[in-house]
DNA sequence: CTGTTAGCGCTTTCAC
DNA sequence: GTGAAAGCGCTAACAG
């Protein structure tokens, strides 16, 4: 039924070693003998098994890659710059969605690993001691994208998820805000929410502003909770002249619903965010944002990736990129 | 270094076959054996080795997906739909981009099928000869996931594009609109292109409203494109009173482009689309849409895969997924 | 309920 | 430049 590479070892007249250097493209077969080996492998509509393959020779040519969640426009972004780059070495990619849960995450780094992936792309939440406990077992390379780890042990990159958030408020501040407030995502996460919101603070306190807890809502990077958060901003008794979201989504919620109340977006409330997606300029006014860079923190780790699983010498295994406050409409200088 | 199931049987005191039967939860063994054995698997740590199980049973419990462009939203929720439902049944995926590139769809079809993939997806642009040709050298079950198909050979699940299409400018029509602009995808995407453009028309005719191709702009599918559309509608001597644009994010470029030129939606312009995004009702004034249920075109085309793969018996090879108008706030009345 | 024995289709020394 | 042969780690009859 299936045509094997001894059937066109027979069909061509030479070893199936041949047969495979010719497949693999080993300089060490005469031309003519090549001829004939291919001539075969077209006449049997030949096509190696990659199974068999990489059972032979240990090496699968995939790499795993478990990320939180690719209808979420921010991953789909990194996934893509992953596959990218991944094609261009000649990976394929085994998908996974973990949402973020621990449980999930430890079970499909698992299976990936069963699967003799050459190389784990880790995009989740925390890294935790049972996930260091995992990747132990692992004797492929793993790096983290835009995931923090504690412990720095393990190649990763990201960027800066502090400073960008800082550079976000100070921007606000710069333009005589005072009272702002933030939007933030939970504390639990450590990039998203912890670090940006640490950013907040640090801004505030930074330029002599006093941190009020009332300012801060906590949100579920969704649209919907960013228009409750700001629902809750507008009915205080003093509003804030600012808000800073941690995420794009959470920022337009907010923008429509300061609209929705009547206000202007930014005569009456600026807003400002960290992400940058392709949403940011798809809203009225245009979001200003800092930008993160999604398709590079893919690509760059993929990159990154290969060096490692051909043992290459790699200087930096902790990368940050660096982010960009990209000025559009949503901010309004409000100082005399 | 690796350990294997032959490390594990002398381990644990029994044969390879018992190891084997207990790893795959065969009913055949003793629970005294089973526990032992689970001791031993403990013990050493070992970890089943997915590719030679793949070799020996000939199934590697893998599936190829091929997609346009992950980054796309609507594709990522396709992707989404499908990675959940192919873990309810334990299978992993493999995703490939292919921009809808026939050269690219095809190589990656073949490389899909060298991974011994147990099924494939295909989400592309249209299914010409070559692929006809490259499927039917894969000895695995393929199905169509939004993606049209002139021979109608191969399984396949989508909504009815050109009906889509209809019931969104009856809609405009029914509203009283008479000169409705269309703006649309190329006409040699079978799908969202040509199909779409199909219903325009069709929804003209029936209603004895001439067609008039200057009330057409092909776009591209991006924001900007549907803002260069709208742009030339509106310097239009006699403007339209009404767009149907093929994709919500060119419908939201035409909104924009609208309330930049100072004037209103629906007050001024009405606008519609088909797709209905999570971005639809993240726009203001929110976006009325014939809703495309891309999540479920991917569960159930997965759903329809797993079917196959079991040579399940199937009743329905080629499924159309109903679709849904969800009136928002960009369509007016404007019949007296 | 458990063990023996062939492969699965390919790569990879090691000879020649 | 080419071939022979020994696995890679596992499953799947087939016995018993």
């Amino acid at each position: 039924m299936t045509v094997t590479i001894y059937d066109v070892a027979r069909e061509a007249g030479v070893s199936m070693a041949t047969v495979s250097r010719v497949v693999n493209n080993n300089p060490n077969v005469k031309p003519a003998t090549r001829k004939k080996v291919y001539e075969a492998i077209e006449r049997l509509g030949y096509r190696p098994n990659a199974v068999a393959r990489g059972l032979a020779s240990k090496k699968t040519t995939t790499v795993g890659v478990v990320i939180p969640d690719i209808s979420n426009a921010i991953f789909a972004e990194v996934a893509r710059g992953i596959e990218d780059i991944a094609n261009m070495y000649h990976y394929n990619i085994i998908l996974c969605n973990a949402d973020k849960k621990k449980d999930k995450e430890i079970r499909v780094i698992n299976t990936l690993l069963e699967k003799q992936v050459d190389g784990l792309l880790f995009m989740g939440g925390a890294v935790t001691e049972d996930h260091q406990q995992a990747f132990k077992t692992a004797n492929v390379p793993i790096v983290l994208c835009a995931t923090s780890d504690e412990s720095e042990e393990i190649p990763s990159v990201d960027i800066d998820h502090e400073s960008a958030a800082y550079d976000a408020v100070m921007k606000l501040i710069e333009n005589g805000h005072k009272r702002i407030g933030m939007i933030s995502g939970t504390l639990q996460d450590p990039a998203n929410g912890y670090a940006r919101f640490q950013g907040y603070k640090r801004a505030l306190e930074s330029s002599g502003i006093a941190y009020d807890e009332n300012l801060v809502r906590i949100g579920n990077y969704r649209y919907e909770s960013g228009s409750e958060a700001m629902q809750h901003f507008i009915d205080m008794e003093v509003r804030p002249s600012a808000i800073f979201s941690a995420t794009d989504e959470m920022a337009i919620g907010a923008i429509h619903c300061i609209q929705d109340n009547g206000l202007q977006v930014p005569e009456h409330i600026s807003v400002i965010s960290v992400d940058n997606s392709r949403m940011a300029s798809m809203v009225r006014p245009q979001l200003t944002a800092v930008a993160q860079p999604m398709y590079d923190i893919g690509a760059v780790s993929m990159r990154l990736l290969t060096k490692l699983m051909k043992k290459e010498h790699v200087e930096q295994s902790k990368v940050i990129l660096p982010h960009d406050l990209i000025s559009r409409q949503s901010v309004a200088n409000i100082s005399k």
